[in-house]
DNA sequence: GACTGTGAATAAGTTCACAGCT
DNA sequence: AGCTGTGAACTTATTCACAGTC
């Protein structure tokens, strides 16, 4: 069944926690528990759940191992989603080492740049290669997801790159509007973006906070 | 007016549209220009302006100059907002960069880590203090605004302390759910999230696009 | 008693449709 | 003619409320 984005954007922070979860040994958890956890509430996180299929027992909760497997299935993480990364700049190589360090869900294959004094250079062990790789790297490790850090001016055409060697997802760090095929999912972060919207909640401008506690009486 | 938080995400949007076109001289828009650039309906775009009562001329469009005062004054950020950034690690050294890089419109006026072999480095110019300096140097600058990035098991206590020291808005880069006083307002971007998520798409999952095209004849 | 699963109610957000200026 | 401003309609998302199961 296809999810409504909201709901996918929900599910590895689940993952997150009944990773937590297993590696405490816990093999039951319940809506209310996950709730105190990620703060969602727990009618939220039960009809999350039921989007894909996975469903609990009554007067129990769920078992933390069969919704793990359930949530990577659910997400295609149990197929080993591979990743490439263009630009290495500050940003680039930093987030490099980010996905490198905590080994996410999701593998880094090889990075690229079209600077050629960076070529060459691993970080933390992964190759830099030249742009003129990335079709053929790609296709060959069947990779389906890249990340975009590059200079804006470079953005449109780097899209266009990924698109054409067959990447259906991107996480698009350019403070630019890629237009792409449709087809290709397109996640944007502007980093510059979300430190001035804090902005407006740092000038008193938040009002009588409405914040819902997210329910349970444990505290 | 109290804006709907989704409405404050787009602003900084627009604000860089905006800029752009003072860039190039441009001294009229119209909602559906905005609506190209940024992909946001133009019904909207004069919504979200509507909230800050930022109106335009009807018949003509809005114009550039004025637009871009009053949105830098709805998001606070004519005041000349300044951050401060907690954990410089890879992530953090990187954001540091960016930050200071792209002058954006929040000014990062220092640097902190608990770690000793860190401080007293600089950053691009930028001082790395140690964490006892976070109270002062808040309460002497006036910051309002906290860029967390350290790791997860030392975000809360960070978080804590920033909210001590009277930070108002957090910029949480750590995979915590921070509990914390409500009225600090926290945004969470946690970037293996978002690669995770991004899976989905990667796996066939994506049903037939319904993606709607954001207007305009022009193309 | 505890917790799930889900329709119904509500709230939030977006798009439509069009009146009103210039 | 062109573009704004905004109620109304619609769509999407969340919360309520409770029957069902263990």
């Amino acid at each position: 069944m296809r999810m409504p984005e909201v709901v996918v954007r929900r599910l590895p922070v689940y993952l997150r926690v009944l990773q937590d979860l297993l590696a405490d040994g816990v093999d039951i958890v319940s809506s209310g528990e996950l709730s105190q956890r990620t703060g969602f509430s727990s009618e939220q996180i039960r009809k999350d759940f039921a989007y894909f299929r996975a469903f609990g027992t009554r007067g129990v909760g769920y078992r933390t191992r069969a919704l793990n497997q359930r949530l990577r299935r659910a997400l295609g993480l149990d197929r080993g989603v591979r990743a490439v990364l263009v630009g290495v700049g500050n940003l680039g190589t930093a987030l490099v080492r980010h996905f490198l360090g905590r080994r996410s869900q999701v593998f880094l294959v090889a990075a690229f740049d079209s600077d050629p004094s960076r070529q060459g250079l691993a970080i933390d062990g992964l190759r830099v290669l030249p742009m003129e790789q990335l079709g053929p790297v790609v296709a060959r490790e069947g990779v389906k997801v890249g990340v975009l850090t590059v200079p804006a001016g470079a953005a449109q055409k780097v899209g266009e790159a990924l698109v054409a060697a067959g990447i259906e997802a991107i996480l698009n760090f350019s403070p630019v509007k890629l237009r792409l095929d449709p087809r290709c999912h397109v996640q944007n972060i502007d980093l510059t973006i979300e430190l001035e919207s804090l902005s407006y909640y740092a000038s008193g401008a938040r009002g009588p906070g409405r914040r819902r506690a997210p329910e349970g009486r444990g505290g």
